[in-house]
DNA sequence: TGCCGATTGAATCATTAGTTTGACAGCGTC
DNA sequence: GACGCTGTCAAACTAATGATTCAATCGGCA
């Protein structure tokens, strides 16, 4: 299923190859045809050739990583689903069947686990407006099937809650995939060099916190437009 | 100290306004210096007249917003200090400092609620090395002030775990932030369109029971290389 | 009024971008 | 051997960008 998207031949795949090191290193936005074909050893009609457009090859590379990240994600999450029948999974092994593929797909590749994790950040980042029509309706999918589970594993959450809780939970991987670099930097070390595995391993225990021990906000718009500092006592 | 920066002289004021609009909608790299200028009604060469050329104008930008936020962040945090004495400060009232000051801003922003969210979300998502050197600095002593005390709210946490909490915790605030509108268009009603407060607030819950309760990672990397499935079992 | 620095705007430059074109080579087929 | 199909390449095209130039204009002040 991977391998049916780009045939092996030997110009179109060092393209694409060049292509993916080249986005995870400087993100899709800062690549130029030139950069990758000049990588690729190749020419910038090359890329209009095989890919139609810089769009195109673009589209092809998100869809490579994300397609089976997301199929393994589903299927994850309907086992966990058909394993504890009709009561309700718990919101920590929702969580590692969003979370767990990652760690599949990057020992399927043949990438360094750096780029690779920076590639998924920015693939998952990127707006979805701006991605393949197929794409975004993977992605619509993938959220509303999530939320759908997790509102039975967290029954005391409102709809309105569990949205943004899901929301911070995304913000967070993806800031943990694409810029763990910086942190590392930043950090002066504190922050060690983990394998991707510990890393998630910490996201997941965070998020599972984050989702479960929340709180509730009761407090109406109307009154916190009143009194907003009244929403940070508890 | 806000006004300082900017001299209220009309015409650099309105170029200043225009730019921060367009920044805030399209990000800090699809605007160019004439969508700036034709916006602002103004020519080309005016902007390198008065910022001397595009970078100025997006470092004087992202210091207007940053440069008082960060200011209030470290008063906040110091008061909380003095109130707590000897004794630890809670990680809510750590994490208090850190998100008010946004609120307390936007308050004092002529600027849109929603912009203001969205443009303080992109310069605070801005890659440290991709802004002026004084504002690195500027996060820097941030980031280590932040570490620091709740190194002491947080004992039983090691400062590797610490680190990489407080990144997935800043990861979700700058989702909240820049994509808040994306939830509200993908959820589909279902996350509702809270004012900032609320939001604020549901994140400041969900951040401190991820830094609070999420559980300690003990294994070590070796562990981890030879059986990461392990790491997911709790 | 006349001067002078501050400001403004049309035109221009140099560079980079995505894309297109047309020529050409290899290669199998009729 | 001529034809057609697939790749490949250098070159050129068009549009955009950040930056610069230089003459015109404004506004306060002697």
């Amino acid at each position: 299923m991977n391998q049916a998207i780009v045939p092996t031949s030997g110009r179109k795949l060092k393209l694409v190859e060049s292509a993916e090191k080249l986005f995870a290193e400087k993100g899709f936005d800062l690549v130029s045809v030139r950069d990758v074909t000049q990588t690729a050893g190749s020419n910038a009609a090359a890329v209009h050739y095989y890919f139609g457009s810089r769009d195109g090859l673009v589209a092809l590379v998100m869809s490579r990583y994300m397609t089976p990240v997301n199929e393994e994600r589903l299927a994850r999450l309907e086992v966990a689903e058909r394993n504890w029948g009709s009561k309700p999974v718990p919101a920590a092994e929702v969580l590692d069947a969003y979370v767990r593929p990652l760690i599949t797909q990057i020992n399927k590749s043949e990438m360094s686990e750096r780029l690779f994790r920076v590639l998924i950040g920015r693939i998952f980042g990127t707006q979805h407006h701006a991605m393949p029509p197929d794409m975004e309706a993977q992605q619509s999918v993938l959220i509303e099937r999530f939320t759908e589970v997790l509102s039975k594993s967290l029954p005391g959450l409102t709809t309105e809650d569990l949205a943004w809780r899901l929301h911070f939970t995304v913000g967070a991987m993806l800031h943990m995939l694409t810029h763990g670099e910086e942190l590392q930097r930043l950090a002066q070390g504190a922050a060690g060099t983990p394998p991707m595995e510990v890393t998630l391993a910490r996201f997941l225990r965070f998020a599972a916190a984050g989702l479960r021990e929340g709180g509730e906000v009761e407090v109406t718009m109307e009154e916190a437009r009143d009194s907003p500092q009244a929403l940070f006592d508890f």
